[in-house]
DNA sequence: GCAAGAATTGAACCATCATTCATTTCTTAT
DNA sequence: ATAAGAAATGAATGATGGTTCAATTCTTGC
């Protein structure tokens, strides 16, 4: 059947999912993927021609899910300054909620294949920023800059105030408030 | 004699410094780099454990002269406005003067194992950044905030805009006047 | 029911490297 | 000069984990 196939597909790229949430990407081997799916090892290549191109779907349906929450979050709202605010605390929320999804889809090492898709899944939010920021500067609500630079040095400072202290420190009470300060003065925001 | 084994251990820590600045931690074979050191795989065995413990040392010494280069710049410097402005110059040219290398020791996938040093090279630089805020907090030159977060933050921002690019776009001729502003405001340096 | 064909299985295969170690080569003290 | 010991060699070993495929189980149309 045609459902049972699309099914199966779906529930590999769930299992991955889970288990990069849980164990990040160390943990998925192939092998750990499928029995998580309920499958044999074998199976998953009748869906996938090779574990690069299953990680290369899973990172793409990870990351959109987040920049989606992002966008959705910011689209509520009028002023650049206050979709920026809502970027960073959408993306900080939701990064410190499941620490070791945020691990795995901004820093973690993965193979060479799947690295590319994590450079789409950064760029995808720097890509939101830029929009909303280039939309400052025209309406001069922000000062002129680059909004490309300007974006991309925004998403490497979340990840690494957000991700770095996995490893390392740990997040604190005002982190959140402290990077929204950060980030508003950063692109200009008046006080 | 010991000034040969001294030697000998020096060559495989600059193999591989070499290897890494040229072709990446992928490059980094043992084998590969006791070739270049013109020795034979076991050799490395005589002088490290383990592979990860000679990486171990390759990213600290490298980090060590970067952090060097950075600290020595800021040195020269009096106020936390010029210091600040030092390091993210520094930082910035050494990373695009060697991109490969600046890309194996801020974000190419590493073993775990190295993965640790990794930390501790990003760590070394936002400690240095985090005194120099401190101090102009203190002086009144910045305003009040958390000198951890805001070096945290900062070294993401450099790592991610220098780098990040080594993938995807390219720096542009402004990237580094471009950075230095973004990061003046964020710490907020007053114009 | 029952073939024919598709889907699934999972054990075997293979490639890649880090690591080891029996052998050889070099140093040095007598 | 030479023997004892240290250092170096590099082919063999072993572990990991992605990939394959012959055998088996399930679906479906007649």
């Amino acid at each position: 059947m045609k459902a049972r196939l699309t099914a199966s597909r779906e529930r590999i790229v769930a299992a991955a999912i889970g288990i990069l949430a849980e164990h990040g990407y160390a943990g998925c081997s192939v092998a750990a993927v499928a029995e998580r799916a309920g499958l044999a090892t074998g199976t998953v290549y009748r869906h996938f021609p090779a574990k690069a191109d299953l990680f290369a779907e899973v990172f793409r349906a990870a990351s959109q899910r987040e920049v989606d929450a992002v966008a959705r979050a910011a689209a509520r709202e009028s002023t650049a300054a206050e979709r920026i605010r809502a970027v960073v605390e959408t993306f900080s929320g939701r990064a410190l909620q499941s620490p070791r999804l945020a691990y795995a889809l901004l820093v973690e090492p993965v193979d060479p294949a799947v690295e590319t898709q994590r450079l789409v899944f950064r760029r995808a939010h720097a890509a939101l920023l830029a929009g909303y920021i280039a939309g400052g500067v025209a309406s001069g609500e922000l000062p002129p800059q680059d909004p490309e630079l300007a974006s991309t040095a925004v998403v490497g400072a979340l990840a690494e105030a957000l991700v770095g202290p996995l490893a390392a420190g740990v997040a604190g009470p005002d982190t959140i408030g402290g990077l929204t300060t950060f980030i508003h003065r950063a692109l200009g925001v008046s006080p």
